[in-house]
DNA sequence: GGATGAGATTTGTCGGACAATAATTCCAAC
DNA sequence: GTTGGAATTATTGTCCGACAAATCTCATCC
């Protein structure tokens, strides 16, 4: 084997830059001992709080290898650390970086190419893929993206979507809510009011009042689009929250889009998310302009 | 182990229903032997052919056995062979209904559980999931709810999503596009006119039109959109060209449409995409009440 | 110069083994 | 009888080592 081989513990991307042992997940310190141990950060160089786009109620099994693995990969491409048409290592080279299996390593890219997001051929290796091919509807890999700070093409374009979806589903969710749906709505409304944005159960409730009326429409498909609407809800209050000192109060657009909903105006609420998704992009251009880089800090 | 066990070769619904031999994919008829007989069509009941939504050059990896399974279970979860609930039995024993090892089904269940579609728990067993969670706008879900005859609620979303997604997509491809984009587009409505859409590639040219589209508008996540689009236009322009005998011509609508994005008339460009949307959604429900259940003929 | 074949490298698959986890059962104590 | 807790046990999670299959590379031959 001529010319010089990559050293040991390096990602080698396609323009021949290294990345120095980006890839080393939660080293799993002995793994017979220390099983309380519940090591829930995984130290990803200059991350933000896993957002909670899909509450996992309690079991969360997110103690698996290959998941934990998945995601470091995944968030290193969502980042860019690792770019479209870089080689991964070899399977028994990068298992022996994450101290895995084999096996535990295969199943993580067994994943990731679930998503689009790589793909494997014998001989050439397994590569990642153009970025055109990601499912980046995708609830997990959507969170990978917002791990890391999000560029602001992504964030535009998360908004993109709020504006295409919202207003055609809160339409929509007025002719054909039930009755369930509409409590649905209140109660996260009610929760939201109470708490505020400040707190992260207020946004949570912010969100799923969202997610209430695309469940509303009535279907299935648009209401799969609600981690995409809730990663851009959660972006903007997050920053919101962050960076201005007096955030205007957004209740009264969220309840004139309920009452829209709840009387079966179509285009009233239309309307009024259209001016809510208005308000909500107002501020996630403040975010981007004041913030600069400050996302990364804990 | 008391009461009758469930017979070999079977899968059991929780509702006690059970699947006769529902599992068992393109037995690997002796692994060394036969190399050369490449069997495409993987027999599953009562099937359509797989539907074009991404094409795959040339290399076509669709020969690992995990895909194939995961393809397999895919299938039958989305034809509701396995519902929302249901327990898969234990992974030595799926392995061998399927005649592989372990290894090999254990990375179908990570594609499944990627796309979100079953879910694993030590002890539980893996189970799946509720239709909420299901991604149902990966490709791939969405090209195995065409594979067997999809529901009517399912291709009345689908159209839903049309409705939703294309018109503001052409408004904003009508002020965002490209040279390049406005070339794709042209180039696909110009095949699609010679072509006919009575030929497989004169339908691929229909999609690839819709896709320029998306893709014109310069947002990645409306983009990623693109299958599910394609799977509506592929499910209606298929059923009319088998159901009516003089199809509308439907160039007309699509050229309006191309016209308006080049002249960069947004609401021009929105109005005639409706009205195309609309055109189609009669011939869908045209498809829908005349053919019945000739679907699954070969 | 192009086609052809041998070799080497990488993923794909196999089989068996043990660990970790949690549902179940059973026993004991109240 | 009920409740609490410990042992049992079934199932997924992980590891290891080996071989098969595919295909890229390169040398060879026509």
């Amino acid at each position: 084997m001529p010319g010089p081989r990559v050293a040991h513990g390096t990602f080698c991307t396609e323009n021949g830059d290294i990345v120095q042992g980006a890839l080393h997940v939660a080293d799993r310190i002995g793994r017979n001992s220390a099983t309380a141990q519940n090591g829930q950060q995984d130290d990803v160089p200059g991350v933000m709080r896993p957002p909670v786009l899909r509450d996992r109620p309690a079991g969360a099994p997110s103690a698996r290898l290959h998941d934990n693995i998945a995601r470091g990969i995944g968030i290193r491409i969502a980042a860019e650390t690792l770019k479209p048409g870089d080689l991964l290592p070899g399977e028994i080279e990068a298992a022996e970086q994450f101290s895995v299996s084999r096996t535990a390593y295969r199943e993580a890219v067994r994943i990731l190419a679930a998503k689009g997001m790589v793909e494997s051929r014998t001989k050439t290796g397994t590569r990642i893929s153009p970025r055109a091919r990601w499912h980046i509807l995708d609830p997990e890999v959507i969170g990978w993206f917002l791990e890391t700070k999000p560029s602001e093409a992504f964030v535009r374009d998360l908004f993109g979507v709020r504006q295409m979806v919202e207003p055609h589903a809160a339409a929509l969710a007025a002719t054909h809510h039930t009755r369930r749906d509409l409590d649905a709505m209140t109660e996260a409304l009610d929760t939201m009011a109470r708490l505020q944005l400040a707190t992260e159960e207020g946004r949570a409730a912010d969100r799923a009042f969202h997610q209430a009326i695309l469940a509303a429409t009535g279907n299935e498909l648009i209401s799969a689009l609600s981690p995409t609407v809730a990663a851009a809800i959660w972006w903007t209050t997050l920053f919101k929250s962050r960076t201005q000192q007096e955030p205007r109060d957004p209740l009264p657009e969220h309840y004139a889009v309920l009452n829209a909903i709840r009387s079966r105006e179509p285009e009233r609420a239309r309307e009024a998310m259209v001016e809510l998704v208005g308000f909500a992009f107002d501020d996630m251009q403040l975010s981007l302009s004041t913030d600069g880089d400050r996302l990364t800090r804990g």
